[in-house]
Parts: C-alpha cells; structure tokens; sequence
RNA sequence: UGGGCCGUCGCCAAGCGGUAAGGCACCAGGUUUUGAUCCUGGCAUGCGCAGGUUCAAAUCCUGCCGGCCCAGCCA
C-alpha cells in the first residue's frame, strides 16, 4: 500500500508544539482526537482536521480517539454517527477508542455537584430573554444574576431536581460563576446545563438535562487523557473557560486547547446547517449527491481518501484564514488518478463517422494500453469497424488552422486504429452535421504510417456495432460565487448547470463490465467513476483532464 | 466601540536577527499515438504601512491601517 502522502506530510505550528513538547518531556505520548456532533455528515472541511489529528498521532507514535460530541440530542441523529463512522475509515483512518460525550453524562454530573460545592456554579430562573440582557454587549458589561448567591444547599437541590426531571424546559440554568464583567463574553457566568427533555439517541429518557458543549468538551477530553485538544479558530475565546473548568475541578490531566483555521474552499460551503439545507430543500439529491462537499459526496464522485490526504498535506495548518482555490483539490485528484486510472475510450456526445473505403462487415481487433507509461497495467482489445462514433466535438465545419482535428481534407489518426481523413459530411434538415464521410489509409493500422508523415491530432472513437450505451453525468461546481457562504441568501447562487447528464454516451464495450471501485480516464475526456446508486450503466466525472485547447480556445475568444 | 486572533507572490505556505523554501495557478519552450502525462525555464531588491533599535530586520520595539471571531439554555 502507498504511504507517499504519510510520508511526506508537511509540519505546521501545531506539529511544532508537539515535538516540542516530546522533546521537553512534558508528555511522553501525544493523544488527540477528532470530535464530531453527529447532527450532518462530513465534508471536506472535517477532512482537515481528521488528517490533523490522526496525522499527529500516526506520525508521533501516539493515539487518536473518534469521539462523538452528542450533547444536544434534538439535532444529532444515529443515521449520522454511522455515517461519520463509515467516512472516517474510508479516509484511512483507524482510531484508538470510540467515545461518546454522553457515555460521560454521569461523571459530568458529578463534577457538576462539586463545582456547586465549591460555590462555582449556581441555579439561575432567569429567563433565556433575561440572561441575554443580563449578559451585557460587546461594550457594557453585565449584570449579576439576583439568583448569583443563591446558597449552596439550594443550588444542590434544584440541581437534584432539576436532574430528577422536576422542571419544564428552560425553567431553570445551571451556571458557572465566574465574572460578568469579565471582557471575555464567555465568561460572564456561562450556561453548564440546560433542561432538555428530550429523547436521546443513546441515553434514551435518563436524562432531561444535558450539559452545554465548553463545559463537556474540556472534562470529555480530560477523561480520555488526550494531550492536545485542536479546534477550530472560533474556539479562541472560549480557552479560558476550557481551562477554567479544569482548574475548577482539579482534573489530574489538563490538555492544551490550540486552534486553527478552519478550511474555506472556494465556490463551496461547508456548513452543517447549509448543507442540510441544500439536502432538505432538494436542492441536491441527498448528503452523497457528487456535487457536495461532503466525504460521501467526494467519494461518489470518483474522489479517492488519497487525493484528499493529499489536498489537506498541500494547504498546510495555521491561524490564517484562507480561503483555499479549487484548483489545489483537482491538482489533487488529478495527481492521483493519473496515476492509478485505467484508460478506456468513450464518446460523450456521439456523431457518426462512415469510413467509405473500409470493408462492410470487417471487424479488426486492435490492442490498446491500460495505461500509456504503465506497461504492468496491461492492454485490452477493441473492435474497429467501417461505421464509427467520433466527439461531436473533434469536427469542425470550418477550422481554425490550430484546430487539430477533423475538417473536410483534414487528416487525424483513430487512436490505436488508422489516420483516417474526412472526405464529406452530411447534415440534417435543421442543418446540424449528423454524419462524416471519411476515408481511411490501410497501411496505417494501429497508428503509425510507413511513410513516416506526420499526424497533429489523435482522437478517439468507439466501433458502433461494439459500443454500449451509458449515462454520463456531468459535473461543475455547485456555486457561481466564490464564498457563497457570505451571501445573504447562498442558494441564490446555485449553478443552474452543477449538472448535465448526457443519455446517448457510447463506450468501448469493456465499460460494461466496470466496477464501482475502479477509476477510469476516458482517454481526452476526464476521470470517471461507476455511479453506485444507479441501476442502469451511469458514470459520475470526477474531474477534467487538463484542457490546454479549451484554454487557448477561450482565449482567442 | 470591549475582548481575542490574523496580515510573506493571484491562491496557499516555509521562515523565528545574517540578507525571501515549496506547492497550486499563470507564462515560455521541449517530448508525446490523450491538445493528457512528463521534462526544462520564468514568476516577491520584496514580507500590510510608517518610524525606531542593530554592522545586519519578514524576523525585535513603537504607532498606525486592514481583515476575521465573540453578545445560543448550538457545537
């Protein structure tokens, strides 16, 4: 198995810590994980900080725990866990231990009583509304709540009750007492526990109250002795509360909170919520659909866990943020799948070529390579015959002298056939071109000349008799404008071609038996992966190839 | 406007007082039975700006300017 990109992951300014702290003996291992809410599914933006913290631990020698952050049961759903599950290992990715935050409800309760002893955290029965104008702004600083010195023996039997299920929701807040003029909005007495009765996933009805995600995060890493705990960048201001929390409760670990920028992708969103709502509204059909962001999305595509390891080892870890171009994620999968891809030929939008001097009814074998610089990929056989299928787009009526292709007197070669040279064409009623007349030069069989002359284009062709038919859908990018994120409506600037599917694709005849798992250039095409979700022949691009003509085409426009 | 954080090539990103790595993109060539791949070369007298310290500053100091985050009983 190919550990290239494990080998050479770059170092960054967490990885610096780290070492340092191996080196200085403040740990002996280092302990990471990697935190999900099971409320959505995985996209890119996670990949970052999976190949972080798992990178950390494999190329330190230490561990990574897969641990779900399933605190707010209203949002999180099972569907989702196994779905991270089933992303995080397609990645690459082995954890040491699977946790769960609520598999700690009942010590984070624990702890709860202990800070309320210490008088560190009390029962307030002001309102959501209230507490939100208690807390001050920005600017002015709050106001202590009439219930901040509520006795301790008090505090401890509300908290009771609160826990025995005694109270609607909201009716009372257990909160830390920390500081609310404290400049820091979080901490001005911050929210620990809730009451929420509602049914959890995996703790059923035991619980109706549930502890807030800063004052579980902090102790859940704690418990699992992790050493370094790396969030995003918005996780900033709430460090002092982490370590508040922590020194509050006197655990015998205390990890170290570093954050890092998040991953921005351009012409992409990676938001829970967002793409929830693209799934919800139907704007895409479902969290997989090939043109979300999403792991399983990537991998429907024809994304392969390598190419994304890659993408994360190349846009490297700081505080910055960034927003990172779509260019670096093909540069990728391209890198990748040029590699590994098996070369076939397909016609993606069929027009029918009649070799005039070529024998009714003959049909040649010809062997073409899997792979042009990989003999050890092997070659396969294609049938030729005298009515072809060429890319629409490998004729034009009126050339271009820097047009490569085929014109009426132009000459190109079939590759692995003959140089055929087009004679004529015909055209239909509304004056589209249905048909090419074409000759073909014998001695020119699998696609050289004797007498050495030179050929300027090379296209592909499928044997119309031989070909099968398939769906070919094609892909572009979800969104018209770079950071639809921060537009006041991002749906109004979905890309109304995200998609064409092309019905009448015509490929060589070996295609029929292709695997969900094998990757495929279609040779001047692009990269292409069997559909698996679709019971009819139905491939997804995964990406261009390179298109230095549709450049310069462009250009001269 | 309180607090936190960040500004090195179009996009990322090394650099941590000794005279600007690398990747992507782009440009120019070469090879090529994929206008793909591959190969070669080009691409910051400059590090947000202005001062200062120093023999020497992207790196240290001061002051500005610009951007991002925080006022959920979400994470």
């Amino acid at each position: 198995m190919s550990t290239e990109d494990e080998t050479t992951t770059p170092t960054n300014f967490i990885r610096n810590i780290i070492q340092a702290d191996l080196d200085s003996a403040k740990h002996a291992a280092v302990q990471t994980r990697f935190p999900p809410e099971p409320n959505g599914y995985l996209h890119i933006g996670h990949a970052k900080s999976i190949c972080l913290n798992f990178g950390i631990a494999r190329d330190f020698n230490g561990k990574c725990n897969l641990r779900f952050d399933d605190t707010n049961p209203e949002k999180e759903e099972e569907e989702y866990v196994h779905a991270i599950i089933n992303d995080v290992k397609w990645l690459g990715f082995e954890w040491s231990e699977e946790h769960y935050a609520s598999d700690y409800f009942q010590q984070l309760y624990d702890y709860a009583v202990v800070l309320i002893k210490q008088g560190k955290a009390y029962v307030d029965s002001l309102s959501a509304e209230q507490i939100r104008e208690y807390r001050g702004t920005l600017t002015k600083t709050g106001i202590d709540s009439p219930d901040r010195n509520r006795s301790i023996e008090e505090n401890l039997e509300l908290f009771a009750a609160m826990r025995a299920g005694k109270f609607e929701d909201g009716k009372y807040l257990l909160r830390a007492k920390i500081d609310m003029a404290s400049p820091n909005i979080n901490m001005r007495d911050p929210a620990l526990y809730r009451i929420k009765r509602a049914h959890h996933q995996r703790t059923g009805d035991d619980w109706p109250i549930y502890p807030m995600y800063d004052y579980t995060h902090c102790i859940s890493d704690a418990i699992e002795n992790i050493t370094h705990s790396l969030c995003t960048l918005e996780f900033e201001d709430h460090r002092p509360l982490y370590d508040w929390v922590l020194d509050e409760i006197k655990t015998p670990c205390h990890p170290q909170q570093i954050e890092f920028a998040r991953l921005q992708l351009k012409y992409t969103i990676t938001s829970k919520r967002k793409l929830n709502q693209l799934v919800t509204d139907n704007h895409v059909v479902g969290w997989d659909d090939p043109r979300m962001p999403t792991i399983s999305g990537l991998r429907r595509r024809g994304y392969t866990p390598a190419s994304i390891r890659d993408f994360c080892n190349r846009i490297g870890v700081t505080k910055k943020d960034s927003f990172i171009e779509v260019a670096v994620l093909e540069n990728s999968i391209r890198e990748d799948l040029n590699e590994h891809a098996v070369r076939m030929m397909a016609v993606l939008k069929p027009l029918k070529v009649t070799i005039e001097n070529y024998p009714e009814g003959q049909v040649e074998e010809l062997t073409a390579k899997n792979h042009p610089q990989k003999e050890e990929m092997g070659t396969r056989n294609i049938s030729f015959s005298k009515t072809i299928y060429i890319e629409r787009d490998d004729f034009l009526e009126d050339a271009p002298k820097k047009f490569f292709r085929l014109s009426v007197g132009r000459e190109v070669r079939l590759r692995y056939a003959y140089y055929i040279t087009c004679t004529g064409f015909v055209k239909d009623e509304n004056g589209d071109v249905i048909e090419l007349i074409c000759t073909y030069d014998p001695a020119t069989k699998g696609g050289s000349s004797p007498d050495g002359r030179k050929v300027k284009g090379t296209i592909h062709w499928v044997s119309a008799d031989h070909a099968i038919d398939a769906t070919v859908n094609l892909y572009d990018r979800l969104f018209t404008h770079p950071n639809p994120a921060a537009c006041d409506d991002f749906t109004e600037h979905l890309n109304p071609e995200s998609l064409t599917v092309l019905n009448n694709c015509k490929l060589e005849a070996a295609l029929a038996n292709a695997s969900t798992d094998i990757h495929y250039q279609f040779e001047r095409v692009g990269y292409f992966v069997k559909d698996n979700k679709t019971k009819n022949l139905s491939f997804n691009r995964t990406v261009t190839l390179r298109d230095t003509w549709a450049k310069l085409d462009k250009q001269n426009q």
